[in-house]
DNA sequence: CTCGCTTGTCTAGCGGTGCTAGAATCGAAT
DNA sequence: ATTCGATTCTAGCACCGCTAGACAAGCGAG
């Protein structure tokens, strides 16, 4: 049996790849760029090879989304912990956030701009993106205030969140006074 | 003159003829389906036609944006001459806001999801995004507080509702506990 | 009223896209 | 060494945004 596993540890190598390279295609050149012809020659096969591992593009995608996801959850929980006191892991969450929205514009765009065909907000969630969001929720729950649900909350904050990373990101925001806003959103929101 | 005056006028109407009809194809079968092709046939003119007018796809997204910041400022100014007090003004805006972006979504895509090639936030920004941009600081200015400058706090504001608008639509922000997610969110932003 | 010319419109086509059917090749087991 | 199933590739489909060059319509001049 041992050339059945070899085959399949070369399979999810190869699907790894596949991802790896969308991810840091995107990065360098944004999505437009990312075609299917261009990611085959990139990973030296041909294009059918991806839909060997993928049903198309959408959920290619979406694999960037969730590994996003998981980068994201992890960048924040490292944030809040080194923080100290509700208000400064706040503060630290916010930063962190739209940091990595900044840094990852692509995979950002394929966890929250773009269709990745993956379900949200119900209960065939993948697990990655219900970890991003408890990962919010650990800090933001705890500055909801009294008779404030949790989740509510860190929905609102993580939508100003999203409104400040896409907007700024699209120029439609100037970059310059990035800084006061995330001090007013967290002074505002934040029951501390 | 009055045939060149004539054929100035055919020119401008087939112009709005092309803009309402990318309006209204992109908010029946989205933004996707209005391709040059579909859209040259339902104005019964051949594609170059369209290329006359504006200078390729993108161009007519920024014409539908900026019909639709005309009509959104319209809407807010409409609503909050409507309520009686700061308080209740920023709550018709709230509303009025994510009710024209859950109603109009094709629009509101062109204006703040996909490429119009408009300049933001500049001294070349459009009159009409300016004015739309002025229809929200007209009410939120009010509630910004003491020594908060009021642009930037209509800007944290707009990142709200743009974020809530937007992970809303994406079926990332379960739709039933909107009506609170704006109340929690005029409750503590604005300085009543 | 007719002619020439400008202006406007169309047909046809380019290089690109996501995706797939069927041919060709590889490699494991006999 | 040969067979045969699994894997990968070549070639192609229908569609995209966009444009060059052929064509027709309608104007002003004679």
């Amino acid at each position: 049996m041992s050339v059945q596993e070899r085959k399949e540890r070369e399979r999810t190598d190869r699907e790894r790849l596949i991802v790896a390279t969308a991810r840091e295609l995107a990065e360098q050149q944004g999505w437009d760029a990312v075609t299917t012809r261009r990611l085959a020659e990139h990973i030296e096969y041909s294009q059918p090879v991806l839909y060997s591992h993928f049903r198309g593009k959408r959920e290619i995608i979406g694999a960037v989304a969730l590994e996003g996801a998981a980068d994201m959850a992890a960048a924040v929980r490292a944030a809040t912990s080194a923080a100290h006191g509700p208000r400064a892991r706040v503060t630290a969450l916010a930063r962190t956030y739209l940091d990595f929205a900044a840094r990852n514009p692509a995979v950002y765009d394929a966890m929250f701009r773009l269709d990745g065909g993956l379900a949200f907000a119900q209960e065939d969630t993948p697990e990655p993106l219900k970890d991003a969001f408890a990962a919010l929720l650990e800090s933001l729950g705890e500055v909801a205030g009294d008779g404030v649900h949790p989740g509510l909350f860190t929905e609102v904050f993580w939508a100003a969140l999203h409104g400040l990373a896409t907007l700024t990101r699209a120029g439609r925001l100037p970059p310059e006074y990035a800084e006061q806003r995330v001090e007013l959103l967290v002074d505002r929101l934040a029951v501390v």
